[in-house]
DNA sequence: CTACTTGCAAACTATTTGCGTTACG
DNA sequence: CGTAACGCAAATAGTTTGCAAGTAG
């Protein structure tokens, strides 16, 4: 009966909004630990289940997405249009790729399956400029 | 110097043989829990550790993958062909899509980065035959 | 025999939760 | 004022690791 477990509304809170701005402010898709780092200074007491309680809040907004790129740790991003990852092999890093989305394939795989398909994600895999001049 | 900590070799092991052949008779990409419990009668004295260090290996010999799919633990298969996954958004069911691999999106990244695409994952989010049934 | 593999138990890491207090609306 | 959000600390979940004993090659 009860949508799980959430709040009727969400009252403002100056943590939860430096938070946002702050993960908006980077394109290096952090983690929980590297958030709190760096909301630490501002909050001394801050906690970390205040940033983890704050981003479950803020994904339930629809603010902000949690990205699974093979680590032990989750990372996030505030960027909510959208976009694939390229991920590296060598260092981990993600970099955002924006300037084409394949919707068409959506439409290929709901042709041929019983699935009803509202998305995709798609993450591609290689080596990072850097990492190559490196080698 | 040394490749990390990988072995010289690998030696026989009846778990890790059990294991790959329990894996490779499911299509529902299982947690390692699940693999421990399916393999916990046939030894008993069986420990978590033992199922995870043989994943490992599997893992190395690139005849299993893990996969993540926004859960708080691991998935592993055994498939080792080019396929994507359907992730039912209801109830977390992952099915294999193998019928089509668009190669030819790689291309059209490669062309707007210098990253250097060697492969790339989908995975396509949506409701499953049984959960649009049920509701 | 050498060193890979096992079982057991303890350790670890990222995240979640209970509780009493603070503060938004 | 009621209740969401906080800080703190303890708990949890999934996975990893150290060690002594077993075993493949």
């Amino acid at each position: 009966m009860n949508d799980n477990n959430k709040k009727n509304h969400y009252r403002y809170s100056r943590q939860r909004e430096r938070l946002l701005v702050i993960l908006r402010s980077t394109s290096s898709h952090p983690t929980a630990a590297w958030l709190y780092d760096r909301l630490k200074p501002e909050f001394p007491h801050l906690s970390p289940g205040t940033v983890y309680r704050n981003l479950t809040i803020l994904i339930e907004q629809g603010l902000v997405r949690k990205i699974d790129a093979g680590s032990t740790f989750d990372r996030f991003e505030a960027k909510t249009d959208p976009h694939y990852h390229l991920i590296c092999r060598k260092c981990g890093t993600i970099t955002d790729f924006e300037k084409r989305f394949f919707t068409e394939i959506d439409e290929e795989i709901r042709s041929s399956t019983d699935f009803a398909i509202d998305g995709h994600r798609i993450d591609f895999f290689g080596t990072c400029a850097d990492c190559r001049a490196k080698s």
